[in-house]
Formats: C-alpha cells, structure tokens, sequence
DNA sequence: GACCAGGTGTCCG
DNA sequence: CGGACACCTGGT
C-alpha cells in the first residue's frame, strides 16, 4: 500500500462518480476529497482536490498497473473526443465542458450486467442501494481502513442466497435466472468479453437474456464491454433529443465514441439540468 | 392517492 | 413490427 501521485488530464474523479456509469464509488465518510472504489474484488482509496488533475491513488503499485491503470481507462485519449465534436453543437459543447473529466471505466462484465438490470425503471439513488444491499448480503467481506467492505457478489452466490432483502422488486427474477445461468455454464460471458463479434450479433445475444431490452444491452455494452461505439437512448437521453436535436441525434458523426458523447449528455441532463 | 424513476415482458392488432 | 399496459419499491 503506497501513494501513488500523477497528473492526468480529462480525469476528475467527482463527475466519474456522479456520472450514472457507476454505482459503487462514494465519497470517504471521513477523509474530505477522498473516494472508495470496490472493483474486481479490490478496494481502492482515490484523492483529488476539486478542480485539480494531481490525482492520488492509494493502492500497490502492482494493482495501479495491472488493474487501476485499465479501469479508469487512463490510455484513451479524451482530449482528442472532445476536440472532435462540432463546435456549431452548443449543446453537447457545454455538455462535454461541464464532463470534461469523465471517462468511460472498465467495469467487471458480471457487475454491469446486473446493475443495469437493476436500474431499469428505477431512480439511481435506490439502484445504488439495492446494490449495497446485495453486496452486504452475499458479497465476500474483509477490512479497510478499519472497515468491512464488500465485494460484488459472484454468480454461485447471487443464485444461492434468498435476495429478498435487497428489494430488487419485480426485477429479482431476473437477476435469479441470470445467475443461475452463469454459474450453471448455460450463458458463457467470457465469450462476449474475448469475442470480436459484430457490434449487432454482440447485442442481439445480450437482448436474449430475460430482462435485458436494447436499453440495458447497450448500457452493458458500453460500460462493461468497453464497446465505445454503444449509444444507449434512456428517458433522458429521449427528452433531450427532441428538445435539442429535432428528434435525430448525429451519431455517425461519432460512430467510434458515441457513448462517450452520450455520456456527456447523460451527466449534463442528471447533474447540471436546467 | 397519483405520479415518477437510466425499461422490459407480454399481449394484441 | 408497433402500441398499450402492468410492474416492485420508495420518494415527492
């Protein structure tokens, strides 16, 4: 466990966390400009001071390397997305301003899919909290900081524990088959991560799964699959098509990073609307 | 009590 | 294929 200190632009960790992509990276409850990040069955402490790019993570060097590094996507060229965008666009000019420090994370597959399953017709609040829940019922524990904290819960897990506590409501169901399937090998997710598949082929074998519909197969698509060209269209996203854009959105003009661009303008609509 | 929240399954034409 | 409608739960 070491500090480990660098300057990295397009990255604030403050619009990461409020951004909708990601449901368990929260403030410190005691350390001011301080976040926890629980991925992959690790636990990272992240410091930024408002407004700064010296970000501190607190964490091995080998897990800065071999997993930090990955998932907060440090090797993509934000700067570059954000030039691209047409200037004429005032919308998403100032959307991409006001998000400027977000990047799209990679996320544990397994995470996204029942996270998002979660969330569908939900308010991010309470998704955060079924999650919570979840993770406290049947997540693996240890101590940080003092603490106990929770690892994501597995397939087996999830399938074997009585998940009425999480208030999950009508979509526990879902959640039950899909874990079920996966620990019984009967839905292979390793193959959706190491395949190069068509962009189509990829979410017609995601819509299949009971309770994923195009919304949520493009949302796992892009934050758990890291296919940047996903643009998923949610209420939101909707509304503001047809206030700001006629009803059409240009999306082939950011064909290859069109979910970065509808991260923008998903954060700007949840955090900034007016 | 009605309505809403990062939608989807089901049914029906 | 497209449009209604119900749906757990917790908050306003």
């Amino acid at each position: 466990m070491q500090e480990i200190k660098m300057s990295i632009p397009n990255f604030d960790i403050r619009q990461i966390a409020a951004s909708g992509q990601c449901f368990r990276i929260n403030p410190h409850p005691e350390e001011p400009d301080t976040f926890t990040v629980i991925a992959y069955g690790r636990y990272l402490k992240i410091r930024q001071k408002a407004g700064s790019r010296e970000v501190s993570f607190f964490c091995s060097a080998d897990d800065f390397k071999n997993l930090w590094w990955d998932y907060f996507d440090i090797g993509t060229d934000y700067a570059g997305i954000i030039q691209s965008i047409d200037p004429e666009d005032q919308y998403l000019t100032a959307a991409a301003q006001k998000g400027s420090g977000i990047r799209i994370l990679r996320q544990q597959l397994w995470e996204v899919m029942v996270s998002f399953i979660i969330s569908q017709n939900n308010n991010i609040p309470r998704i955060k909290h079924c999650i919570e829940l979840l993770c406290e019922l049947c997540g693996t524990s240890w101590q940080e900081d003092g603490r106990t904290v929770y690892a994501f819960p597995d397939a087996k897990r999830l399938y074997l524990t009585d998940l009425s506590p999480a208030k999950l409501g009508y979509r526990e169901k879902y959640i039950k088959t899909l874990a079920e399937n996966v620990w019984k090998g009967k839905e292979d997710l390793s193959e959706l991560i190491f395949s190069r598949s068509p962009y189509s082929y990829v979410e017609n074998r995601l819509k299949s799964i009971y309770g994923v519909g195009p919304k949520v197969a493009n949302c796992i698509m892009l934050f758990g699959l890291h296919r940047l060209e996903s643009f998923p269209v949610d209420t939101w996203m909707h509304k503001i098509i047809e206030e700001k854009y006629n009803g059409v959105f240009p999306v082939e003009r950011y064909r290859d990073y069109a979910g970065v661009i509808q991260q923008y303008i998903f954060n700007y609509a949840i955090n900034e609307s007016d």
